[in-house]
RNA sequence: UGGCCUAUGGUGUAACUGGCAACACGUCUGGUUUUGGUCCAGAAGAGUCUAGGUUCGAGCCCUAGUAGGCCAACCA
């Protein structure tokens, strides 16, 4: 027996750990709680793995909870989008939820704790409220609304429920303590009084709970055992346990809220306004532009759920500042995509081959595998023929023994077809090469098993014939931008650090196979590297957005 | 200036809870290959922020520094 020990994240050790002592594995739960102001980002993605991912692993259920506190930000379409995008990651979640859904019941309770002298209105300006609040070094004063009467709170908070009071003209808040070390305890707000259209309940609330009023009873309600967040709530863990406190009963199992390190992936940024400005400021064409770090920017890509959630797994989680390398993020791209991904033949940069003994007017099928590392995958025919295209960049009029491409008088493969060599060219005034001229030998053809055909030449080259090749516009992706941490610098403006030339258009030629093509199809064009076919692509006209090129220690060399 | 969190190769995570630092990415060699891809074999690279302390023994515990982060929205 070989049992492979893998060891725990922290947040799993919590995990084990309650498991001896506190919980039951039936009473596992856990959630994600995406507030829909938004697209989500790489950033969601992970949380999102991390959740569903403990979720799977311990076989708890896990809800989608939207945080829809917040009318004026918050909006229908995204609720869609992120359901869209959870679903596409490949979980799926126990209840949808929202915490709009309890309002009546954070109302309720918000009026027990007013009863029970633990809450109280303050009809003061938030300016007058944050004079107040003191400073971390110095505690805060406590308002004169402080101790009104429990009836005149309760009369208040009615009115303010039933919009009878001016928007910004009170607030509840919990009384705990002004002079608390943790400035989230000087008696937070919990309440208040915005007379705004919902997208859920439209205008039955002219009231709408606070985050840390919200949160943590939200988690109660669905009887959440582990609510997991990011690093910058862990001071709000001491009122996430105070209203807790008020809320359950006696012996009730209370939610833990843990924090984690939220990771950043490097050459991006991640926040809704940057993202915003970006889109905003042309520097992208939309929210799901393949540039950006969305889950639907990184979908158009052409990265797979798979990828994602293997990048999520692969980088774990802890509580230090981190800048995940991008290039650990293409790597999870290649591996799945070179499993999974048919092999094609297209040209990016194209330059006319000529096989002057091949006749004119004939074309043959040549057999192909669709992907050596996937032995269903079978094979399909390509048309051969004596025009072809190949690679600027593969043909050099004369090179050193390191170029194992095609020169003057060298032999090389044609990938799937022929050996050919090089015999002339063909340049035109200014002296570009216009035409490369080669003749082939046809007993080499390949899989023919012949003497000639196993003959060792030093390279394999990719190629489309002429008179079938199918025309493609096609998007190079670059990083968005110069720097690792775009954002990392207080003196500078996280623009100045864009890439420029993030997104190199070109027209190329792709085997005719491709014009069955569908949108979000994956291929490997062969010795440049993965791409995925673009939404905006027309019939007979497809665009392909490189996803990631393939590893070249050839371009490094050079 | 108060409180809290964090500190391990270039990057990200580990180290059976005290027994002379492992894995992945990246980098570099070599081999295989009809993709300069994949795959295979191997190498370099940290002595665990600093200084003390406890201990036979510390990356793990204690103390004090240092550095970075978070905290004063009717945002989440």
């Amino acid at each position: 027996m070989t049992e492979e020990k893998k060891s725990l994240n922290f947040i799993e050790q919590i995990i084990e750990e309650d498991l001896q002592s506190t919980h039951s594995r039936e009473s596992l739960k856990f959630r994600f709680p995406p507030e829909p102001n938004g697209y989500l980002h790489i950033g969601h993605a992970s949380s999102i793995c991390l959740n569903f991912g403990l979720g799977e692993r311990y076989g708890a259920p896990v809800n989608l909870r939207f945080d829809d506190t917040n009318p004026i930000k918050e909006e229908q379409e995204y609720v869609d989008a992120i359901k869209n995008d959870v679903l596409w990651l490949g979980f799926k979640w126990e209840k949808e939820c929202y915490a709009s859904d309890y309002f009546q019941q954070l109302y309720d309770w918000a009026v027990e704790l007013i009863k029970n002298g633990d809450a109280y209105v303050d009809s003061q300006t938030s300016e007058e409220i944050a004079e107040q609040k003191g400073t971390p070094t110095e505690a805060g004063k406590e308002s004169p609304y402080r101790n009104r009467a429990v009836a005149e709170n309760l009369e208040l908070f009615e009115k303010m429920k039933n919009g009878d009071t001016p928007e910004r003209g009170h607030v509840l808040r919990a009384k705990i303590d002004m002079a608390a070390k943790n400035m989230l305890m000087r008696d937070p707000v919990m309440y208040r009084c915005l007379h705004k259209n919902h997208h859920r309940t439209k205008d039955n609330w002219k009231i709408y709970p606070m985050y840390d009023w919200a949160h943590g009873e939200s988690d109660f309600i669905e009887s959440i055992s582990h609510s997991f967040c990011t690093l910058e709530f862990l001071p709000h863990r001491e009122l996430y346990n105070w209203f807790l406190e008020k809320v359950a009963q006696r012996g009730e199992l209370k939610p833990k809220q843990r924090e984690f390190a939220r990771r950043n992936l490097s050459h991006t940024v991640v926040s809704k306004r940057k993202l915003m400005q970006l889109v905003e400021q042309g520097v992208v064409n939309s929210w799901d532009d393949p540039r950006m770090p969305t889950i639907s920017g990184l979908r158009r890509r052409g990265y797979t759920p798979n990828s994602i959630r293997k990048f999520a797994e692969s980088i774990g989680v802890g509580k230090r500042e981190n800048i995940i390398d991008a290039s650990h993020l293409e790597f999870c791209a290649r591996e799945d995509l070179n499993k999974t991904a048919p092999r094609v033949m297209g040209v990016l940069n194209p330059v006319k081959l000529v096989i002057t003994n091949y006749d004119e007017d004939k074309e043959e099928f040549l057999e192909t595998e669709n992907n050596p590392e996937d032995e269903t995958a079978g094979t399909r025919n390509i048309p051969f023929s004596r025009e072809l295209y190949i690679e600027r960049e593969d043909f050099k009029e004369s090179a050193n023994r390191k170029f194992f491409r095609l020169t003057l008088g060298k032999e090389v493969r044609l990938k799937s077809a022929y050996i050919i060599k090089g015999e002339d060219v063909v340049k035109d005034a200014e002296g570009n090469i216009t035409e490369i001229h080669c003749t082939y030998d046809p007993k080499s053809k390949s899989g023919s098993g012949s003497e000639e055909s196993l003959r060792k030449v030093k390279g394999t080259l990719h190629w489309v014939s002429v008179k079938h090749a199918l025309k493609a516009e096609i998007r190079l992706y670059d990083r968005l931008f110069t720097v690792e941490n775009p954002d990392g610098d207080k003196e500078k403006d996280f623009m100045q650090f864009v890439n420029p030339n993030s997104l190199e258009t070109i027209t190329g030629f792709v085997e005719p196979s491709l014009k069955s093509a569908a949108v979000q199809d994956k291929f490997q064009f062969q010795r440049i590297g993965y791409f995925c076919v673009d939404k905006e692509s027309k019939d007979g006209e497809p665009i392909f957005n490189r996803t990631v090129t393939l590893r070249d220690s050839w371009a490094k060399k050079k």
